[in-house]
DNA sequence: CCGAGGATTATCT
DNA sequence: GATAATCCTCGGA
């Protein structure tokens, strides 16, 4: 069952800590790569100083404001992709980072894209998850809520709220200050060995 | 296991 | 010209 446009609809917070059980999938010559969804954290507003959003539209971050259910993937530090999913209604900059996954389906793909790392290494960052799962620049702006294109979110075994971590996101710029800094919109399934460090 | 430092480029000031 | 929602390598324990 396909996560669908109204899920995406809700506040990124609400769509960040709910997608934690969910099963991210991309569809590559007719083959599934699959990964449970174990580390996410959301950024919205205009006001979110982490966010890319914060200093209104540019041409990088428009898909920000676009319908909900679509992919928000850049390049970061000059070398890697990160995925997002856009949130909230049109006009609201927001979204979801997948920041690790647990391989379910297609491991022998993950295996090659990731040469040389352990198992452990494949999925444990947003970085690394989209170079296992082949993921660039080309995914950008994609609906997701349409196995049309090759990458999209099923949803799986919720997770039990006991087992729901939550804490200040990580990797922000200088720039960001509280109470931004500190507010917890990281969230990430409890000793999961795949959530990153 | 852990911390320090380098890589590398699109994007915005 | 500076910065960035990161990862990898390497040295030390």
């Amino acid at each position: 069952m396909i996560v669908n446009r109204d899920f995406y609809a809700q506040h990124a917070t609400t769509v960040a800590r709910d997608l934690l059980g969910a099963v991210l999938v991309r569809r590559i010559n007719g083959q599934r790569l699959s990964g449970r969804i174990v580390e996410t954290e959301a950024y919205s507003g205009l006001d979110d100083l982490a966010s890319h959003g914060r200093a209104g539209r540019t041409p990088r971050n428009l898909p920000m404001w676009e319908a909900p259910g679509h992919a928000y993937v850049y390049l970061i530090y000059g070398a890697y992709w990160l995925l997002n999913i856009v949130c909230e209604p049109v006009e609201h900059p927001a979204a979801v980072l997948i920041r690790a996954i647990e391989p379910l389906e297609g491991e022998p793909v993950m295996a090659t894209n990731r040469a040389g790392r352990p198992r452990k290494h494949w999925t444990s960052g947003p970085g690394r998850l989209t170079l296992a799962l082949a993921v660039t620049g080309d995914d950008n702006r994609v609906d997701m809520t349409t196995s049309a294109a090759h990458l999209w979110i099923e949803a799986g075994q919720p997770v039990p709220e006991g087992n729901v971590c939550a804490g200040p996101r990580i990797g922000l710029g200088r720039h960001v200050t509280d109470p931004w800094l500190t507010m917890p919109w990281r969230w990430w399934v409890a000793d999961n060995p795949f959530v990153s460090k």
